[in-house]
DNA sequence: CCAAAAGTGTTTCACTTACACCCATGA
DNA sequence: TCATGGGTGTAAGTGAAACACTTTTGG
């Protein structure tokens, strides 16, 4: 541990990989660069953490200006600090990843962007800084976790049907799920609870409601 | 993504948790403080990251500096950056775990530290700062991990005994293991090879020396 | 020959996987 | 009545857990 604090400062930002299911598709919020370097360039919402605030709460800081959205599943994923990462001059990034789920988000204008937009994570464009390994770490960490935990719920609104969820893991891990033995796997899991309720939109028949139980 | 660095910039350090097993026990390394604050207390190895070096190149050099090894298993964990958890200022923590198999750890003094120890995990004296909290984070991680993964072979020499990895496990655990289990499952797992030599020392029956495949 | 650690297989149980048909509804 | 997504059970296979005795060596 230090004794002094007269040392040269890296500046410090939070970067966040907001995933989203939407148009059955995997989606990332990006954000269009209005300035250099990599002017007009795709890259991650961010921004410089506060001296007063919590990493996390930059994050979620960064989230509420990016999407509008609050109390969502939100993760620290890993600190990116290579010493060239941004030509600019030393820049270390905390990154966290949010799930957001689809009924919820409304974009907004971000104040330091000229746009906002949810992109495919499987058609991305050239992203600006490393940001491109950023997201594919993220991808990465949202497929083991979905695997061994119930993220999966965060990305469905409250209620949903069994199908819904079932999209949601097949669209991340890319790959055709069973539909019996997921059915089973999840209700085995014990965290979600079936309602007295139907879906009313479908022209076939309606599927039955869940809820996950703890959020 | 910032347009500017005309902003106030915290301080960033890396902390590393290093573990050890010696007389079998779960071991931390240990610097006692010699300035305030916190002066006295013990607390985890940890500097500046310097502007031109990645933070795992950091964290590697402290693990240098500290225990005198390099090329250890070595992983970034999380990063610490509650705004109050340094009372000198606003300093962001990115803390790496390392796992130094014991025959190759010879603890250096540190050149900030009045003293530096492997302390058993548990029986931790009271630590500076939050680092407490950042040690039952490794602790459950590498728990964890040492599931899932290889790890375990991270705290032996490059010749053991499979009483010795299971040794490894239990301490780790805290839990018994069973023999024939443990070594079906390790062997299966099929990433160590049975070598053509034997433990010389012991009194009793010769014991099969084993060796990790990729490292 | 005794004490102590090394080494070795089989059975049981739980969980995962593969797989195909009927149901309810709106058009 | 038909097209479409919703909903259900069973059998086989795979991996984890429980469990006790024989082997080899040094003293």
């Amino acid at each position: 541990m230090p004794y002094t604090y007269e040392y040269p400062r890296p500046s410090v930002t939070v970067d966040v990989v907001i995933f989203t299911i939407a148009d059955d598709d995997l989606k990332v919020l990006l954000i269009r660069r209005g300035a250099e370097p990599f002017k007009g360039k795709w890259a991650l919402p961010g921004g410089f953490v506060n001296m007063d605030e919590s990493l996390e709460r930059a994050a979620a800081r960064e989230l509420k200006e990016e999407v509008g959205v609050s109390d969502v599943y939100l993760e620290q994923l890993f600190t990116f600090g290579e010493p060239k990462r941004d030509p600019r001059g030393r820049v270390i990034s905390v990154c966290y990843f949010a799930l957001v789920d689809a009924t919820r988000q409304t974009i907004r204008a971000a104040s330091d962007a000229a746009d906002a937009e949810w992109h495919s994570v499987f058609k991305l464009p050239r992203l600006a800084f490393d940001h491109r390994q950023i997201l594919d770490y993220a991808i990465w960490r949202l497929r083991n976790k979905i695997e061994w935990t119930t993220v999966g719920y965060e990305l469905l609104p409250p209620k949903f049907t069994l199908s819904a969820l079932q999209r949601v893991y097949e669209i991340i891990l890319q790959k055709p799920v069973d539909k019996r033995n997921f059915r089973k796997r999840i209700l085995a899991q014990g965290q979600i609870t079936e309602l007295n309720e139907t879906r009313a939109d479908g022209a076939h028949r309606p599927a039955r409601l869940f809820a996950f139980k703890a959020k």
